[in-house]
DNA sequence: AAATATACCTCGTGATATGATGTATATCAT
DNA sequence: ATGATATACATCATATCACGAGGTATATTT
């Protein structure tokens, strides 16, 4: 997809993914693959800024003696989501004011 | 709203609103008030930057002794928002999957 | 005469996504 | 055994971009 329009969804989807469980970077790659692509250091740089932004905390872990950390969504977090969905009422405000003037043809 | 979800949205709304009838910058940002608001500043850049991605051509005249340009798309610009029809779908995508993680708490 | 509305523009800044690149270990196929 | 692929992290340089601050100029309203 273009780019452009994904970006404002890219922390959402981020905290989306940990909401209901703890993950780990390269798990929410794969997990999240089918509804929206990322690489790693798009995802990686997303996951710093949400820890420096108090959203998540990590958790290091050792796994087949490979390091893996997990990501833990926090109050600030949850209330971004809320956030999110009011500010999604807008967005599809947005939406019906461009499909109004496509409609004018 | 929060700045990064309207990103996405702009240039759209920008081409939306030259779509039907051919529209000048200051009314641009009046007509679209209700639904996006949007300074003189970020406007004007958009404008730019869709003038040399040839979305859109522009017209210079002038109106009660003072400078008007008036914009109008072009096939470009119009396929642009074609292609933007495509891309909600999968915005779509995104969001319901934000959602179906939301309702896993 | 002053304030507001109309109408354009540029520059600097901060935020950001992404490709390229790097490190290291485990597993799988030949 | 050895080479490829998968797992799993990270950084840096670059390009794009929205936006505030500030600027120019004329017409209208108070």
């Amino acid at each position: 997809m273009e780019g452009q329009l994904k970006r404002g969804l890219l922390d959402i989807c981020v905290l989306a993914a940990i909401k209901s469980k703890d993950s780990y970077g390269y798990k929410m790659i794969k997990d999240m693959k089918p509804y929206i692509e990322l690489s790693e250091s798009t995802l990686y740089t997303i996951l710093k800024r949400l820890e420096n932004a108090g959203m998540l905390t990590v958790r290091i872990t050792e796994h087949d003696g490979r390091l893996r950390k997990y990501y833990h969504i926090t109050e600030a977090g949850l209330r971004r989501i809320e956030d999110f969905k009011a500010e999604w009422k807008e967005v599809i405000s947005i939406y019906q004011y461009v499909m109004k003037e496509d409609c004018h043809e």
